[in-house]
DNA sequence: CACATATTTGACCGAGCGTTCTCGATGGCA
DNA sequence: TGCCATCGAGAACGCTCGGTCAAATATGTG
């Protein structure tokens, strides 16, 4: 060892997250990022490579923290349905509380960034392949103790799910997202409880 | 008057949307421009003003267009059900035989440039109103036909769906969005006609 | 204390950016 | 025919881009 660093890799990471998340990939320029994140260009460099490296870094990150969030609030024990309503209500609270409208940053990338960029690609693709897994197995639990309607295809239901829950962050741009986004989940629970109203 | 155009300006803007919806607005260059059109740098200037407003003038046209088209879809006689599952078939198509993935134009605006862009904020929340507006008319006809399940709000489903759609443009872009696209148009529709299987 | 290693700093690079301007060619109109 | 506004092509503008480099600085180890 020699010379010890000066920043936090972590927090700076973070700082380049929150960064690209608000501004997207292009708009956000190597200064930019030095002057956020109190890091010196070489160091940066140094540090996490190129622009690119650094913003598949930061992706890569966001999308295993959350990914880890929603999987394990969707394996929690109890009720099934219960579990995805939680997901759903939390999505929501998300949303609504995102004061600068930063949206979710695997969706933001998929849009910029796909189908052009295979490592942004691959991140993205697996994050929606966690979800869809975890909300299936849910679906499932909540199959086996009679939750669902008959008929009901635990897969189908969780691919229908994971669409709701890309409208939503879409729709989160948007002011007076707040109807729009309270409706979409009433109805898409209504689907999972077949019920005729709210 | 004096010399005319040598070229065709709504070609010109269909070449620019092109540009601008499969690349993004900071990743497509005036260069990019030029050399895609076949305009001189001075005469798109001449004719469009800056790139910003070719942007917005490029995501007008689009909106208009497809705006135009779904209305247009959702006020033919008969069946409100039946128009809405054509409005999604239609949707599904689309998204399917997307084969570059450029997406939706519209959605790709709003993930981009909101909400810092005041001028694509304002084209896009009127794509989105005229939408909503337009399902939720269709569904209103639907329930004065008695196609609806009791308990139904027109507003609420149009909402809901406004939000399927949006998720349907993101997934688009992700590898094998058929089964997921699939599965979200089969859901909402059963959301609507309120049977138990597909 | 000095060596070796690693980080910081800030200048620096060539390329490309969005935009403007010049300039010669073009063509409708008096 | 001559006028002159508008055209296309491309040079030039000032600036910022992403990325690199050498020198200065700071640290753990002998």
């Amino acid at each position: 060892m020699s010379r010890v660093k000066e920043f936090d890799v972590g927090e700076a990471c973070e700082g380049a997250l929150t960064l690209f998340r608000s501004q997207g990939y292009e708009a956000t320029s190597v200064s930019d990022l030095v002057a956020h994140l109190g890091v010196a260009k070489a160091s940066l460099y140094a540090t996490f490579g190129t622009k690119h490296d650094l913003y598949v870094t930061a992706l890569k990150r966001y999308a295993e923290q959350a990914d880890a969030r929603v999987v394990a609030q969707l394996s929690e024990p109890g009720s099934g349905v219960a579990a995805v309503r939680r997901l759903f209500d939390g999505y929501v609270a998300e949303i609504l509380s995102d004061e600068a409208r930063m949206g979710c940053f695997v969706v933001n990338a998929a849009i910029e960034l796909l189908p052009h960029d295979p490592d942004v690609a691959r991140l993205v693709e697996r994050s929606w392949d966690t979800l869809e897994v975890a909300l299936t197995m849910a679906l499932e639990r909540a199959r086996a103790e009679g939750e669902l309607p008959d008929g009901s295809d635990p897969a189908t239901l969780a691919r229908f799910l994971l669409t709701v829950l890309q409208g939503l962050r879409v729709l989160g741009k948007g002011t007076d997202a707040a109807s729009r986004v309270h409706a979409a989940v009433s109805q898409a629970m209504r689907l999972l409880i077949q019920e005729r109203s709210d």
